[in-house]
Parts: C-alpha cells; structure tokens; sequence
RNA sequence: CGCGGGGUGGAGCAGUUGGCAGCUCGUUGGGCUCAUAACCCAAAGGUCGUAAGUUCGAGUCUUACCCCCGCAA
C-alpha cells in the first residue's frame, strides 16, 4: 500500500514507525509546522519529522491544508493508496479525505463513540475510567465520527498516570493501525471496487448515538479543589500527570503534584497509631490542611472526604522529587494549609 | 534575543551587612533492644560549576564562560 501519513506528536511517531516497519510504502509524512518551544523559545520539529529526517522520508508542513490548493495538488500528485492520520492537529477538509482510493483512516485513543475529540486519554484517568482502548476508523467529516474498523480495550491501572497510558496506547495504536492497513490491504479485487464496498468488506461499523466529547483540557482544572473527595484528586493528579500537573498553593508558593495516593482516616490511625485520640480533630482538619509530614511515612492532607498521601511532587523552579527528598529541603509543618 | 530559578559533602536544601562551611536525610562504626526501617552516640565525606578581578580576607561583591531546571504545551 502506498501511504500518506499525517501526525504529530510521539503517539503518531509510533504509528509512523509501525507503518515503516511493515513494508508498506510510505510516500509522504505530513506533520505540523515546527515550533518555537521549550527554554529560549527555540524552534522544535515535532516528533514525527524527526522520525521522518532520520529515515529520509518526505516531509510536509503547511501550515494550513484548508483551502491551501498547492498542498492538496502535492498529495493528488502523489495518487495514494490511503490516507493514515494519527494525532495530526488539524482539521482535514473533505477534499484531502477524498484523495486516498481507500480511504482515510485514523486511530483514536479510545473506545468509540466515547470520548470523541482532543483528549480521549486524559478523560479517561480524568474520569477514573477502569478501561478504555483504541478504535480505528474511516474518517469523515465530523469529529472523531466515522466508521469503526477496529477496536482494542485495553485496562487503565488505578494508578496509572495519562503519561503512562498515552505511551501504552500509541504502542497498541501503532499494532492497531499497521492491522486496520493490512485488512484493508486484504480486500480482494478492490482495485475495482468502490470505497462503500471496501467499508462493507472491511466490516466497518456505524457508532452508536451513545457518544461522549473528551474536550480540550483547559487550564484552570489543573488547580486542585481540596473539598473534592480523595478518590477524585487523586484522579485529577492522575490525569494531569505529566501534562499541565495538579498544583495547589502553599504559602503563596505553587506546589505541583506528580504521585498521591487515597488514605481513609481509619489507614491513617493504622500508620499514625497515637491519633486514635483525636479522631474527633482529624475529621474536622479543614480540607486541604497537612495533617503529617513525615519524611519515612509520607506526607498527608485532608481532603473533603478522607485523606492523601503525597508520594511525589514539585516545588517552584524545581525539579520532580519524592516526598522524602522534598521534606529534607522544605520545612512542612503539620497544619499548614494549601489553598 | 519570551519570562523566571539555580549550580555548596551521596540526596534535598540553608548560608544573614564579605571573617573558621551548616541543616535534614543517607552512608559507616558503635550502643540500646526479643527485635526493628525506631531510638541513642560517634565518624567519614566539600579545592562552595569554571576562569579572571576587587579585597588583609569571597560560598558571599564584579565580569566572562559552561551546565542544569521551572513556566508554556
């Protein structure tokens, strides 16, 4: 099969590789525009064009496709056999999906027709999900809402972190994709076959009604509220980890937090033995409020409902560290208060 | 030239108006203990990122350079 693919990030890089690895051939690598990012705003190539550079594939990067005639004559010119995007950023108008002989197809990071849009992964630790997956499908002109080809669940780790599933789910994307290909690849005579029969053969199913939208993450969910229950901050630090990171404020200074745990107050009497006497206090610590900061045991804060225990965070202009390292070098006092 | 922080014993940090280099943890040895990751005592371990300058004297001030990190995604 001869490819056009379009990606961006590392979760699009696995697939690229996938593709390359299968002997398909790949005539173009679509990605977007380098960017000014990082310390000094230096212009960064995404991680599919350095894919692309290292194996000398062709490399395209406009900076808009709707409506860019010259770029959709480029990949008209280059007659593909199918279309593969994974994770590219942009919006492609019909005329481009229409290019491929078979199509163009897709992988989204979850069990369609849940969480359509830019951040299924992270939705699903978000929301404390215990399984999600990978869907691929023919594209079309909504969001996320075409045609299911295949479909793999997969289980989310209760204390799994989006960084880590985005990196389980790009790998089992990569297989995915690399199979959807081959079974499209399969269909017999489809050189005089229309796109509708190649669906039909392909056993691309229509998704359900039932969908959900995984939005864009927006900024202020990062801020934690301390009245949320234990079992949701833990899932908000989850699913912010590593992107954006959970953060709460200590004495004017911002603290991110990379790992916690849920602890019940009765856990708690369990690892602190001599508060069973002031249990009545305990329960009404007011959210947010240290309750222990020990450098063996951890560090735990009172919540709206129950307790949790800081395994690893990150000071102002400081790098990640465990609890026992960030106590050697900051100064928590038990009833200090995060806001 | 996007904004900002920092390089001090193995780790994380403090170091005041320039005057013998400190804290917490870890490591090693010893003690206590039925026992311990707990407790007590002791020890080792730093040319304070590099180079130059100011000074009687610089971790601390000046200049240049190297390296690292945070914000943003």
């Amino acid at each position: 099969m001869k490819i056009v693919f379009m990606g961006t990030p590392d979760f699009a890089r696995e697939s690229l590789e996938a593709i390359y690895n299968s002997g398909n051939e790949i005539l173009a690598v679509v990605t977007n525009p380098d960017k000014p990012k990082g310390r000094g705003m230096k212009m960064i190539a995404s991680s599919v064009k350095e894919f692309a550079l290292e194996k000398g594939l062709k490399i395209y990067q406009p900076i808009k496709v709707r409506n860019n005639e010259e770029f959709i004559d480029e990949i008209k010119a280059l007659n593909p056999d199918l279309l593969c995007v994974v994770a590219y950023g942009k919006i492609l108008p019909k005329e481009i999906l229409d290019i491929p002989k078979y199509g163009a197809i897709n992988v989204h990071g979850s069990l369609l027709p849940k969480y359509r849009g830019a951040a299924p992964i992270q939705w699903a630790v978000l929301n404390g999900d215990k399984v999600t997956g990978i869907t691929t499908m023919f594209m079309d002109m909504g969001m996320d809402t075409g045609d299911m080809i295949l479909k793999e669940e997969v289980e989310i780790g209760e204390d799994e972190t989006t960084g880590e599933l985005w990196d389980r789910l790009s790998k089992i994307g990569a297989k995915l994709l690399v199979k959807t290909i081959e079974k499209i690849d399969g269909v017999k005579d489809k050189e005089s076959k229309s796109l509708k029969e190649i669906k039909k053969e392909v056993g691309a199913q229509k998704q359900g009604e039932d969908y959900t939208i995984a939005p864009m993450l927006e900024k202020e969910m990062a801020k934690i509220n301390w009245n949320k229950s234990s079992n949701e901050i833990k899932n908000l630090v989850r699913g912010l980890n590593p992107i954006m990171g959970a953060y709460s404020f200590l004495n004017g200074k911002k603290i991110k937090f990379g790992k916690v745990d849920t602890v019940s107050l009765e856990e708690l009497e369990n690892t602190f033995p001599e508060i069973k006497e002031y249990e009545c206090r305990m329960k009404k610590l007011e959210p947010g409020t240290i309750a222990f900061a020990d450098n063996k045991k951890g560090i735990f804060i009172k919540t709206g409902e129950g307790f949790i225990k800081v395994l690893e965070l990150q000071g102002e202009n400081s790098k990640k560290m465990d609890f026992k390292n960030f106590l050697n070098g900051n100064k928590l006092q038990a009833g200090e208060i995060f806001e």
